[in-house]
DNA sequence: CTGAAAGCGCTAACAC
DNA sequence: GTGTTAGCGCTTTCAG
């Protein structure tokens, strides 16, 4: 009497002979409950709520052509701005009754590919990625072949639909307070710029400020993204002349530079002052509390979200014209304060 | 004459014609291509290639029934353990050619079984989860009666199988040594402990050694997991006859904890020992270098998905057996020092 | 407002 | 080694 469920799931066909109707009318009560009549619409309910039906997905995917999954790229999870992106992501996407699948990339233009690719495969609807670099990614190249609809976050590219902040003008900003605050000799630690545009457009406006103000940039520090290279900037910081301020292109960084300053003896920031950029949340928690250039990183991931769901859902998708640039915030910490004054002169 | 393939995908009637063999043939090539022979195999791949072919995810899950997706379930990325660890899950999904499907709770129980009852309907073969509570969650219920396999991480529980450590172990230890370090009056700092069977199982090895010690272990602060609760922490600093150590369920309590002390104007470890739990990344990073029990976050992860994997791919779900206890390591930084003896004294 | 029937793209018996 | 065929569970015209 009660063995029909016993293998496997149970479907919309027993659902539709239990309750005496047939399977289309239960896949409406499911799909436009409103265009069937209350009674046969409670009596369904009834059924499958204690049948334990659930829909199944692949069934409806493979009729419908609609996935309601989004495929999602990042570099690595180990650096908290992408986690917390991620998060933004997570919650929009269920807010909109999406499924995500996430993707991992190290930074690996080989990788940006493959994910995708396997991304692809899955059938997603569509995509929301950060690449290495926008310009000249193989990874976009191939979505757009296919004709999948996607969202960059944190990139920055005319040509592409993307969810970012102004990292040049917010760097600029950020090195033209650190001049106004007396310091003169402002070195840049970044990540590995081809690894980056963010990186390389952060750096831009590095330069440009220091241009404006008529300083000559000390040489870049160029670090890992991943690894942790406080090394490499102890032997900066103990060269002599060393700079009064250290720009770093992420908190990561920042955190670490901090940290190889320490271990040189030097009190931060009174001795020399470390600027971080992304605003991941562990830097206000932190002693000192890190002085960065907040970005929106949940909000970043959930407007990409909801751009991508609308181009979806209104079958029109994103393009390089809808682009969003929201806004950045200086987060005065306490990693940075004025020049010292006691240093040996510049040149 | 080429104006097949405009609409819609390619399919594998579309390669098995072009290729002149019939659809099976096809899939074999893609399925199992030793059993086709050399040349068959070659013609198919070249017309796949070339057409571009990837076959239809869901069209495929349908027929077999497999999906060769994942369902991860996770609290919340805020906290850098558990991205850690989704890193892992990532990597070793990728390796075994599973997809991932991520879905956060935020602690909320009614969320787990929102995700769980997501991830159901999305036909995942299996899933990774961490809960609330193991002990009692309505949500492992639930996967138990879909029949799903499933295993948790960090959780630790006899009924189920898990990938954990041994945190009442860990933190047995880690209170011992700070006894021996002259240390009297410890505190624990805990997270919620109903949100987390961690953080009971972590104080249940604080009260165990302080009891072994002949201590009495002072009142338990509770803080809330994602907020920052500096405040409540302050106010235990300030009051008379203060804890001499602050051990925290987890590394970011303790980093606010060690901002709270300093913001009190106390120094890390000179008048106060703090340590945290988990191992985060950015723990060693920071300066004072935070004191914890590292857990292999990433490997833990790892280790869930080849477990999970392994019951799919032999159709015998894990087990409670096949639990396995990955050993934790005790990671003195410079957060934890002796007891300051200038203190006044004990009652 | 509801039912009948076709078929999405693929795999797995089963024949040859 | 390869081909034929029958669905997997669902949605969606098209009738009524």
């Amino acid at each position: 009497m009660k063995d029909k469920q016993q293998s496997g799931r149970t479907s919309i066909l027993d659902i539709a002979e239990r309750a005496g109707v047939s399977p289309a009318t239960v896949s409406r009560v499911f799909n436009s409950p409103h265009i069937v009549s209350d009674a046969t619409r409670n009596l369904v309910m009834g059924v499958a709520k204690q049948s334990q039906y659930r829909p199944n997905a692949s069934a409806r995917t493979l009729r419908t052509r609609r996935s309601r999954a989004i495929g999602v790229v990042l570099p690595t999870l180990t650096n908290p701005v992408f986690a917390e992106c991620l998060q933004g992501i997570a919650w929009a996407a269920a807010m909109a009754n999406y499924a995500i699948m996430l993707q991992t990339t190290g930074y690996q233009l080989d990788q940006e590919e493959g994910a995708v690719a396997n991304l692809q495969a899955s059938g997603v609807d569509g995509m929301v990625l950060v690449v290495s670099d926008a310009a000249k990614s193989k990874a976009i190249q191939q979505i757009q072949a296919a004709g999948t609809p996607y969202v960059l976050v944190y990139n920055r590219h005319s040509k592409h639909p993307c969810i970012s902040v102004a990292g040049d003008d917010a760097m600029l900003e950020l090195t033209h307070a650190l001049v106004r605050l007396g310091h003169r000799r402002i070195t840049m630690v970044c990540g590995r710029l081809a690894a980056s545009d963010r990186a390389q457009q952060r750096y831009d406006g590095f330069v440009s400020a220091m241009e404006q103000a008529n300083l000559t940039p000390s040489a870049l520090i160029e670090v890992p993204f991943i690894e942790t290279a406080i090394d490499e900037i102890s032997a900066v910081l103990q060269a002599g002349n060393r700079p009064t301020a250290l720009v770093c292109s992420n908190d990561l960084i920042a955190i670490r530079a901090i940290r190889a300053a320490k271990l040189c003896g030097l009190r931060v920031p009174d001795d020399i002052s470390i600027s971080g950029f992304d605003g991941i949340q562990l830097g206000a928690d932190m002693t000192p509390a890190l002085s960065t250039v907040a970005q929106p990183n949940a909000e970043m991931g959930q407007r990409s979200v909801a751009l991508l769901v609308q181009g979806l859902e209104q079958e029109n998708p994103p393009a390089a014209a809808s682009s969003i640039t929201l806004p950045y915030t200086l987060h005065w910490g306490e990693s940075c304060g004025p020049a010292p004054i006691d240093v040996c002169p510049s040149s």
